[in-house]
DNA sequence: GGCACTCTAGATAGATCGATCTAGTTAACG
DNA sequence: CGTTAACTAGATCGATCTATCTAGAGTGCC
């Protein structure tokens, strides 16, 4: 029983559509990548590429929230702390990848935003994930309104991805970590 | 000479781009929407798909470069407000359109971010161009670092705008909007 | 062994892709 | 008028797309 084809095609998918897209990736470049059979993907996913899609976005979401999470978890480091490291890993991983590894999502969501549903959905749950894990953490340290701040963080630290990876050049997501970072700071309850 | 017929291709291929993206949007699409003959796509861009895509992020970038550029312009306003403007009426656009009027280059930002090198590139000017309006505005009104700032906005800007999309609720770009005019007014030379 | 089930392997269908090509039409200008 | 260039119109090409289909190989269970 031990075949990992369905995780290879999982993984190989998760690239493909964070480095160029969801409509630009084809399902034989999908298996050329997983060097996974072709009848095995629809095999594991009789719906086709939707379905193929929809498990891609939660597999990449539910991995970035465990990295979020383990940022959010040492606790050492105060939250603005925290934020900034998040920003300051993405931007590491951006460059090192050539500009390939932005957010394994918002290609996806914003390709999907009028022409998929299912897909749209998916994005916007994943999204909402790392919204309540990033409230959490701020609402343990006393950052209030946890939620609304959340939404800010991942707003700007998505859009500094984007300006980050379409620039070829780490600066937008350097500024607005500190930036940021400052908002945050000056949210802490006095101690 | 007075036909429209390229003008009409751009303004239909920025509208599909914008909603659906540059992979997913066929040349034979662009054309019924233009309801333009086939033959005259490639009388009027010869170099093919690519040369439309480049073309069309130009065209939309100075369309709203025009658009920050009347909001930026109205002086009685303070800049923070004005921020506070592009963030409303963009969340107005969107949920009017049904979640279709989005940023007209993000999308293709991200899909052309490893895969078409010229079309990258006009997005990161269209970028650029949209951060520099937005400095001298606030460097007109000593906020500074103006830049930084600039880049700080257009950056929330983007990805609240990429949340609020893909959940289909404007939520973020407010949220985002108050506290971004924040941090914009506490910049504001004291007077 | 024999049956059932899972997975592999790839041929193939049918549609659509971007791009090229040739005619035909229209307009500009001498 | 005649000539040339601009533009329209669409057939057509090879490639590629998603999806389906059949056949066979591997595996566990009775």
């Amino acid at each position: 029983m031990g075949s990992d084809t369905r995780a290879r095609l999982l993984e190989a998918a998760a690239q493909l559509f964070r480095e160029q897209g969801y409509a630009a990736t084809g399902l034989k470049q999908i298996t050329a990548a997983a060097e996974a059979p072709w009848g095995s993907l629809y095999h594991f996913f009789p719906r086709g590429k939707e379905q193929l899609g929809v498990e891609t976005v939660e597999h990449s979401g539910t991995r970035y929230l465990r990295l979020f999470d383990l940022v959010y978890e040492r606790t050492e480091s105060r939250a603005d702390e925290s934020v900034r490291d998040v920003f300051r890993l993405s931007a590491e991983a951006l460059e090192k990848s050539n500009w390939g590894d932005g957010c394994p999502i918002a290609t996806v969501a914003l390709e999907a935003a009028t022409t998929s549903e299912p897909l749209r959905h998916a994005c916007a749950e994943v999204f909402a994930g790392w919204r309540a894990a990033t409230a959490r953490r701020f609402a343990a340290e006393g950052i209030e309104p946890a939620d609304d701040l959340a939404i800010y963080v991942l707003s700007a630290f998505e859009g500094a991805l984007i300006l980050s990876r379409t620039a070829h050049d780490t600066t937008p997501l350097h500024v607005t970590a500190d930036l940021v970072a400052r908002t945050i700071r000056a949210h802490h309850p006095t101690d």
